[in-house]
DNA sequence: GTAAATTAATTGACTAATCAAGTATATGTC
DNA sequence: GACATATACTTGATTAGTCAATTAATTTAC
């Protein structure tokens, strides 16, 4: 039995928590959306005028353009989120919250954050013990 | 634009880094294994006799039983993994890491390793900085 | 100003997983 | 020791995403 180095093994602990985590999430379906739909959801309500490019949006919850594409067609079917395009580059698309799906998150995000205490409840991270792991992950995401 | 916990803060941290990793390990698909291949011949490794129940290797890696039941079987296929089943518990089955699966996992972690300190250097990680990290994690994982 | 390269997005074909249901075995209860 | 419950898996149907190819628009280079 060999060991592996420091970084493999962050990355693997990091996959093994995720996944746990995602799941607990899913299987809950906090008001019909996965953990995923959630972050979009919240990565477009804070973005100036809950309104933002597709590709950038789909860089930073980190799936592929096609990603995006596959995620938001149920979210506009719903009305959560509405298309708009650009005047100035006919290439690009905006993903836009609806009023609706502004709602909707409003209450999601609530049962979110409860869910997200009961996993890792904030007590233990306030006390700036973890501050290294929110600088690390803030250097990797911007 | 409103804030949210820093709990659920965390958590989509971690989901969005996780993403980045998995992918990036995914496209590179180290000796044709995805990252969660990766992760299972990593565990199985690791494991007394290289050996363990096929519900724990799910619970282990974050997958459903279910889960674990469709990824083994192309590892089972390509030789990697064999199949064993319990005497004192006919229910349970093993899997068992091969010799052909011993020798690409040997040869996958050094490209795998490589990566990972791509990612996040290992000189970063060795200063203690981030141990409360690791603790964190393991916490949840044990 | 035109050709070549780059960027934004979508689509078809596929892979990786989930969930719900089903089968088989084991365990706990009375 | 029979019956109910729990556990270990597998399978069918489905969902969430990937990648490679394509279309369309924009930018760069000359």
């Amino acid at each position: 039995m060999s060991n592996i180095n420091t970084s493999l093994e962050l990355l693997m602990q990091l996959s093994r928590f995720q996944a746990l985590v995602a799941r607990k999430f899913d299987q809950l379906s906090v008001h019909g959306l996965g953990f995923n739909d959630l972050l979009v959801l919240h990565t477009l309500q804070q973005a100036p005028k809950e309104k933002m490019r597709r590709v950038d949006l789909a860089e930073h919850i980190g799936v592929t353009a096609s990603g995006i594409t596959r995620m938001l067609l149920p979210m506009e079917k719903n009305g959560w989120v509405s298309r708009e395009v650009s005047e100035r580059d006919a290439r690009v698309g905006f993903a836009v919250l609806t009023p609706a799906g502004k709602r909707l998150y409003t209450e999601a995000i609530k049962t979110a954050q409860h869910i997200a205490e009961g996993i890792a409840p904030g007590q233990q991270l306030n006390d700036g013990t973890l501050q290294p792991m929110f600088n690390f992950l803030n250097n990797h995401l911007k």
